[in-house]
RNA sequence: GCUGGAAUCGUGUAGUGGCAAUCACGGGAGACUGUAAAUCUCCUGCCUUUCGGCUUCGUAGGUUCGAGUCCUACUUCCAGCA
């Protein structure tokens, strides 16, 4: 028998508003406060920081991938070490994604832009593709080695029930905006059946290791900007044995409320909602206020260790000549360890003089940042300040 | 002092008689949303918003229709020998 020590509590709901909501996933490795951002560390690391950092940081939860475990040696160490959380020293909640990204950004999606905006979306590169879909599944080529191997919804289940992971994800297609309408529906037709069996596979494979930690999967709903399908995914998926929803895809900006709102209105309430890879700050406050509960993404330490850090008045770019003798912190508005530790000036030195220092220190500033915002935002909900923090916070930013 | 070599963009270089300015670094600006990302893109002699125009291969001459390239002298630097 499986004991399921995995729950979702919705504590708390502000009236005025259709889905937003303050809640607690319990996991085995310890409790997620919601709204959360979920930073990720795909290889069994946030790069360019340490656990204790994260830790430090007030992040809650680390999402990695099961691709990118899945071609290291070190992989097949992570079930003997006794899960993702005790390898990589974290011992807090973890989330596993289930490698479908990579069917878009080794697929179709390699080398280009994955842009959010439909006009944009089909900005050509030349280039050969590493992944190659069919009905069963998707032959991946290495980023690694070039060597092929193949993921079907039953490899990416073993491979995250082997990684022990708290949250696991469905095994799907990820879709571009700039795919016509009739290769999105076909598309969604084979993540739906891929969600079948990896509900089966994952469920199976829970049982017969039933003595181990429970593990919660998230069924990913695609159908892209498209209502009926985006509907028709969430009834689909609502209606199967899944722990909470993931919602994927790519997302044109504009639309990224609404279809929150759309999948909302089918999904079940109770359960929690994780959006896939979104942290620019209006997303955000979009997305929590249409009912989503954790969100990952990769941007604070992507674009940190790139030079670019998050500010109350925006984001700017650190490597710019004005900083060069500019002896005030990143963000003046911060009591992050960066900021009550480092200059501007010392910070456009490092990435200068390309000292790795330069990619910690802002990484760390960045993550605090989205991780600060989000459990502003939660805060907000709880004592009803949501309309006022997001007018105030958001006018003050895109300004 | 002798012998040999060298001098091209901020730096190092490519260019061996036919529209000078290749590549790298350095410099500037920007991008980044389930991480092929400590990556990528653009600019980097001058003038011009653009179109385009102009200037430049150490210096001064020479040969040639034509010279960064060949010749002469000079300057500076490098190496070897004294």
């Amino acid at each position: 028998m499986v004991k399921k020590d995995f729950s979702f509590e919705i504590l708390s709901a502000p009236g005025d508003k259709r889905f937003a909501r303050v809640g607690r996933i319990t996991t085995p490795h310890g409790i997620i406060n919601t709204p959360a951002f979920i930073p990720v560390g795909t290889a069994a690391t946030v790069k360019a920081q340490t656990v204790e950092m994260m830790r430090e940081n007030g992040a809650q939860a680390i999402l990695s991938n099961a691709y990118h475990l899945y071609l290291q040696p070190g992989h097949s160490l992570v079930e003997k070490a006794g899960g993702l959380a005790a390898f990589m020293n974290w011992n807090g909640p973890t989330f596993t994604d289930s490698g479908g990204f990579q069917v878009l950004s080794l697929g179709s999606g390699f080398k280009k832009v994955i842009s959010m905006q439909s006009d944009e979306a089909t900005v050509a590169v030349k280039s050969t593709r590493h992944a190659f879909v069919d009905d069963d599944g998707v032959n991946f080529k290495s980023h690694r080695d070039g060597s092929m191997h193949r993921f079907t919804p039953e490899v990416s289940m073993q491979i995250q029930h082997s990684l022990g992971a708290d949250i696991c994800f469905s095994f799907d297609e990820l879709t571009s905006l700039a795919d016509p309408y009739a290769y999105q529906v076909e598309s969604l037709a084979r993540t739906h059946a891929w969600a079948d069996r990896s509900v089966a596979e994952f469920r199976r494979l829970q049982e017969k290791d039933s003595d181990r930690p429970y593990q919660a999967l998230f069924g990913v709903l695609q159908g892209a900007h498209y209502e009926d399908l985006r509907r028709q995914t969430a009834k689909k998926l609502g209606d199967m044995d899944f722990d909470g929803f993931g919602i994927g895809g790519a997302i044109e900006k504009d639309k990224l409320g609404e279809i929150i709102g759309w999948v909302n209105e089918e999904l079940p309430a109770n359960k929690p909602k994780h959006l896939l890879g979104i942290s620019e700050p209006n997303d955000i406050f979009a997305a929590i206020e249409m009912g989503v509960d954790t969100f990952d993404c990769v941007s604070p330490t992507r674009v940190g260790r790139n030079g670019s850090a998050y500010t109350l008045d925006g984001r700017y770019n650190i490597k710019s000549a004005k900083y060069f003798e500019d002896f005030g912190p990143l963000d003046p508005d911060c009591n992050c360890y960066t900021c009550k530790n480092y200059s501007r000036a010392y910070i456009n030195h490092l990435f200068k003089a390309k000292e790795i220092l330069a990619a910690i220190l802002v990484s760390y500033h960045n993550e605090h940042f989205v991780i600060k915002l989000v459990d502003d935002i939660r805060n907000s909900l709880s004592d009803n300040t949501f309309d006022a923090l997001k007018k105030t916070w958001l006018e003050r930013y895109y300004r």
